[in-house]
Parts: C-alpha cells; structure tokens; sequence
DNA sequence: TAGGCCATCTGGTCCT
DNA sequence: AGGACCAGATGGCCTA
C-alpha cells in the first residue's frame, strides 16, 4: 500500500524555461530578445503540438490511480506509479535539452550578428541573412587576402629581380557556388551577386 | 498569396 | 547520464 498521506507524487515545477530552475541569464540584451521570443511562442498555437500524449506534465501533479467498486466499498489502487514520475522525467530532459538548444542558437545567432558587423553591407538599411552573410563574408574574406597579396607583391616588386605584378582580373566571383579563388576587388559588388 | 527567412521543437548521434 | 551538435518538421512573420 502506498504511502497514504498523499495521492500526488513529489512534484518540482518547471520554471518557464523548461529547464530545471536554473534561471534564464539576463545578461545579454540578445537574451532579452530571446525571453521576448519565448514569450511570444509560448503564447502560439504552435507550442501545443509539442504537448504530445496525454499526460501534460507541466500540469498539476497527478497520480495514476483506479477506484474499484465493489461490495464492501471503494478502494483506490495505484496503477503504474513509476509510469508517471518516467514520462514527467523524460518530459523534464526533453524541455531543458529545448532550453539548451535555444541558447545554442541564441549564440550562434550573436556570432552572426558579430560578423554582420564587421562585413561591408551595401543595403544598410536592410539586415543581412545568414546565407547572405556566409557568403558576404567568404568574398570578403578573399577580396583582403587578395589585397594583402598585392600589397605584398608591391613592395617586393621594387627589389630587383622581384617578380612582375600579377595581370588586372576582372572576373567576377561566383556567389552561391564552391569559393572563387580570385575574388573581386570591391566585395560590395559581389553583394549584387548574391542577388 | 506564394516564397523566403527565421525560431523553435524534436529525435538522433556522438562525445565526455 | 547529460550536454553539444545536427537535421528535419512546423508554424509565424514579412515582402514582392
């Protein structure tokens, strides 16, 4: 017979998170976006399809019982208590691993927007997207690597015996496809390409 | 309204 | 066991 001072299993609230209680960091303004989003799916319908099964345990503590009837009375009987606390458990790991994946992409979110900085944007006005600025980047990068080459190149061309400067390229790099080996001179052209 | 982009959830896999 | 990473699915928002 179960303990009978109480039908409801030990129950520790998930905090709004879905973790366990560890508290969301407020830190980062970027996290304060994310509460803002959290808010904001929590309040969507779309949130309701994760609440698969029956058994919601964000809800009240429960208890799976039966109460047989028979001649002498009711009795309650406990039917798969371990059944319960193992979903509840699952359900647990299952909100702290999204918890846990928002903040990965919450970082991988603010490693974009740190390279969104630091490369030209033609359109200021209008945000870079993540493919977009992959590839921003890439041209970027080569278009540098390039310069630096040249600049290399001129400085060792006045020695003598240096070799000649390179020909004028004036080939465009190809956006979307495997890295043009030679890049443009101005990556803000390659933007164009992009679109 | 279709399409692009994004955030989130989820299950799987690998690693510590 | 738990965390990190990844890819697929799904739904919301925005724009042409």
């Amino acid at each position: 017979m179960p303990p009978s001072k109480s039908l409801f299993a030990p129950f520790v609230p998930l905090d709004q998170e879905g973790g366990v209680g560890t508290g969301a960091p407020v830190a980062l303004h970027a996290d304060l976006h994310a509460l803002l989003q959290r808010s904001r799916t929590q309040e969507r319908p779309g949130a309701e399809r994760t609440r698969r099964g029956g058994c919601d345990h964000r809800d009240p503590p429960c208890a799976i019982v039966e109460l047989r009837l028979g001649p002498t009375g009711g009795a309650l009987h406990y039917l798969q208590p371990d059944k319960c606390a193992l979903e509840r458990a699952q359900r647990r790991r299952r909100l702290a691993a999204n918890a846990r994946e928002r903040r990965r992409m919450l970082g991988l979110n603010i490693a974009f927007d740190r390279l969104r900085s630091v490369i030209p944007n033609l359109e200021s006005d209008k945000k870079l997207s993540k493919s977009e600025t992959l590839q921003m980047a890439q041209i970027y990068i080569s278009t540098l690597s390039e310069l630096l080459e040249e600049g290399a190149c001129g400085a060792s061309e006045r020695s003598p015996g240096a070799t000649p400067p390179p020909p004028p390229r004036g080939t465009k790099p190809l956006s979307g496809e495997t890295p043009e080996p030679e890049p443009e001179r101005e990556p803000k052209s390659g933007a164009e390409d992009l679109r």
